[in-house]
DNA sequence: GGTGTGATGTTTACGTTGTCAACATTATGA
DNA sequence: TCATAATGTTGACAACGTAAACATCACACC
């Protein structure tokens, strides 16, 4: 390796290290500057890969998005035959998730930070979270425990469930308690005793 | 008036100049020096009243937090007798308000802008957010219509459910039907089945 | 194997921003 | 009336995002 005068891979490196500091100090201690000096480049070689300091945000938050998706998908191809368990532990997860990476999590969703609309890749990774739950929701529709027809509200109110938990309890406006898979699930089936058929 | 020395109140003339930019072009392009401009006074003037830029910001917020507390309770007044009703409209108003507001709303919410745990008095007025639905729910519950000993969890789904709708929708996340306040209040209702007393 | 051309990284520079320190003006109450 | 606190201004500085011009390298092609 050595100092050479090109990196190697300084995209991937700058994303790293931008998930890095991200979890350290937030994203609004990421800093171009900050970046390329971590990485031991020039304070604009970050320029070369990405055309300013939102696309390189939106990338980070592209990853992030991906990491998630691969690991719902994991638990869902864990439970083929078992709907309704595998809807509480997609739940449990994703709110895991957004506890366990909380800065990156917000980045993800958030819209101070970059503007959504000039990165179309990032709402289709996103719908591809819905697609997750959507899946198993319609696994437990055809196994007769969720009512028919109602595939969309039913699976829009799970993510938005989710969604909110963990953004409310990021804010420190719920209380987390003790035994947390089994509260975070709890609400789940409490809330989707409606989902059920007669 | 005239030109003078003294603003008057340019504390309650900055804030109002920062919704007001907030509204209009977002969170992140709300800059001291802009405001300052703005409201007539040189770039330093603010910081006679606010300790930096986060204290400004978290002040927006909590005007944000103080207007939506007072349009819930409005609601919640205006149905003494029908909790069902209240907290159906409870929800419409509060996802309607996010909607509405939709930099502010992130604003009150967001943890990227500012540093929340600096700022207690956000949580004290967000926790009477909480606490307008709580009331409905227990209002709910002794008409013997929702599950007694799950209020608190009631509510947390409730409000979860408002927020993480709110704010999926604003991402462009989920499809804005065209027959909103339906497609909200039904939202509320499948998942408030699983609610009720059996 | 040389070579030149595009990809990648550096240097320098500029305007904008948040914020501090020193100073100016005004309001207020003893 | 006048000292003093409250409020506003001027000027400065460092950090930041980013553009332009230049340097170095990898690699395809003769």
């Amino acid at each position: 390796m050595g100092n050479r005068y090109h990196h190697g891979d300084l995209r991937a490196a700058l994303l790293d290290a931008a998930a890095a500091m991200i979890a350290e100090s937030g994203v609004e201690q990421v800093t171009i500057r900050g970046l390329a000096q971590r990485v031991g480049v020039s304070h604009t070689a970050p320029y070369r890969h990405f055309a300013n300091k939102n696309a390189l945000l939106a990338a980070v938050a592209e990853d992030g998005f991906d990491r998630l998706v691969v690991r719902l998908r994991e638990i869902r191809e864990a439970h083929p035959a078992e709907p309704e368990l595998c809807l509480r532990q997609l739940f449990v997860v994703y709110v895991e998730f957004a506890l366990g990476n909380p800065t990156h999590y917000r980045l993800m969703y958030g819209e101070e930070v970059f503007n959504r609309k000039e990165y179309p890749e990032l709402s289709v990774i996103a719908h591809q979270v819905f697609n997750e739950f959507f899946a198993v929701v319609q696994q437990g529709q055809q196994a007769h425990l969720y009512r028919a027809n109602l595939g969309v509200k039913i699976t829009c109110s799970i993510w938005a469930l989710a969604h909110g938990l963990s953004l409310l309890v990021l804010d420190g406006m719920l209380p987390v308690a003790d035994d947390f898979e089994n509260a975070v699930g709890s609400l789940l089936i409490l809330a989707s005793d409606g989902f059920r058929e007669k």
